[in-house]
RNA sequence: GUGGGAUUAGCUCAGUUGGUUAGAGCACUGGUUUGUGGUGCCGGGUGUCGCGGGUUCGAAUCCCGUAUCCCACCCCA
């Protein structure tokens, strides 16, 4: 018979990596709550339409790399491919837009997307991000950033900060026009990807890897020489609200967003250490999109972090020894071991082992499951009712009666 | 979707121009030094050589297909 395997792109993950996945979350949580952030649980299956609307048709997104089909009730759906619709969504659907206010919230789980695998890029990924409604000021823009620079600096992750600011309605899209106008006067010189990418989505030349296309480009109008009055303000105030708090960062005019909601801020954190998929966390301004959703217009700013691509380059902590070891020397002792090891369990952690085995086994035992307290139980122990519990770190012993252990 | 590399023990990997019975280290496991630790000693599974075909007297080795992983591109919400 065939083995049954997982499907592509799909990982298990136990053992060291669990360990690891926890970790991050717990760190990542820490820090979210510190900014004021609250946890929120959404579906991983929404309507097609949302995903359709807020990614727009534009380019392969949809159908072609997400996880589309229809279900029984003749319903057509998707595994969310990402956290920000359906956070949106939720936003609008309990009437918070309306209500006013501000709303910040954090989330983290699995998501979707139909890709050919490589490392640090699955077809099931899970993502940690956060979402912050109601806040115009670029003010929240800068705490957000510092925030992911806190949660990369707790787990030791190095990284490079690059920021860009995508402009609004007033300059952008007179800016694309000033771009595509540029890029159709060398038209003949540049890759068959570029060519269409003009076509598709211009502004996505500007990071095309051909280093001819790269050289071309290299007189092309910046965005960040063509920003509105409000938008140059505005990533101005970011820039010094980040040199204040001493967070390093460099503007990437090139860094670009592909959908039409996204807004000024857009900011990317970037390691060297992890191939081509080198982008750890990415976020920025995205005012018009609760709108896109039929909400009622609401500023807004997030940022996601892709959890598998981080945990490569967690340092952990060093782990500490926890908990007891009780073993049994003889027959007639397991059973009092296990009564001892259940009545332990209600406060701490313990391993045992099912058989009598002489010293030397249990305390191996001991050692791998990195038990900081050891004790035996023979017949010694048995007759005089007390037992030693050596303390594996320091090497030192406390006697105790049986009872009272 | 395009191009390239890889797949042998639980893990990291050897494996001769195709030749008889398939290798190391670590891990695992049994015994043992008869009560104080990451040991020592003796022993042991370590295996559909990714899967399916083909060539051949004979395939881990050559050929084709396929799956998965890795690398780069595309895309990147």
């Amino acid at each position: 018979m065939k083995m049954i395997k997982s499907l592509r792109g799909m990982n298990d993950i136990l053992s060291e990596d669990y360990e690891r996945f926890t970790y991050f979350i717990d760190v990542a949580t820490k820090v979210a709550q510190r900014y004021g952030f609250h946890f929120i649980e959404t579906p991983l299956l929404e309507e097609t339409a949302l995903f359709k609307r807020s990614v727009g048709e534009s380019s392969d997104i949809v159908g072609k790399e997400m996880y589309q089909f229809t279900d029984k009730g003749e319903n057509d759906v998707c595994l969310r491919p990402e956290g920000t619709a359906g956070v949106v969504r939720a936003f609008i659907q309990k009437k918070l837009d309306r209500a006013g206010g501000i709303y910040r919230f954090f989330y983290h789980g699995a998501m979707f997307r139909y890709e050919r695998p490589q490392k640090g890029r699955l077809r099931q990924f899970h993502q940690f991000g956060v979402e912050s409604f109601g806040i115009e000021s670029v003010y929240e823009d800068a705490s957000m950033i510092m925030m992911v620079s806190d949660i990369l600096n707790e787990l030791s992750i190095g990284y490079k900060l690059q920021i860009n600011s995508l402009g609004d309605n007033n300059c952008m899209p007179q800016y694309r026009d000033n771009l595509v106008k540029f890029v159709k006067n060398c038209e003949d010189e540049i890759c068959s990807d570029c060519k269409r990418r003009l076509e598709t989505n211009p502004i996505r030349v500007l990071d095309c890897k051909n280093e001819k296309c790269q050289e071309l480009y290299k007189d092309a109008p910046k965005l960040i020489n063509n920003l509105c009055d409000n938008c140059e303000d505005d990533f101005n105030k970011l820039k010094k609200i980040l040199d204040n708090n001493g967070i390093n960062y460099e503007i990437d005019t090139n860094l670009v967003r592909g959908l039409d909601y996204y807004s000024k801020t857009a900011f990317e954190f970037v390691s060297d250490n992890i191939g081509s998929q080198s982008a750890i966390a990415g976020g920025g301004r995205y005012d018009r999109l609760v709108e896109f959703l039929d909400g009622k217009a609401t500023p807004a700013v997030g940022f996601a972090m892709g959890i598998e691509r981080l945990m490569e380059l967690i340092k952990m902590p060093e782990k500490k020894r926890d908990g007891y070891y009780i073993g049994a020397m003889d027959e007639e002792t397991i059973e009092l071991v296990l009564n001892l090891v259940q009545k332990k369990r209600k406060t701490h952690k313990v391993t045992t082992d099912y058989k009598a085995k002489n010293f030397k086994n249990h305390i191996k035992n001991a050692d791998k499951a990195n038990a900081k307290y050891f004790c035996m139980i023979g017949s010694n122990e048995l007759e005089s009712g007390e037992i030693k519990v050596k303390n594996l770190e320091d090497k030192t012993e406390e006697i105790f009666k049986v009872k009272e252990f």
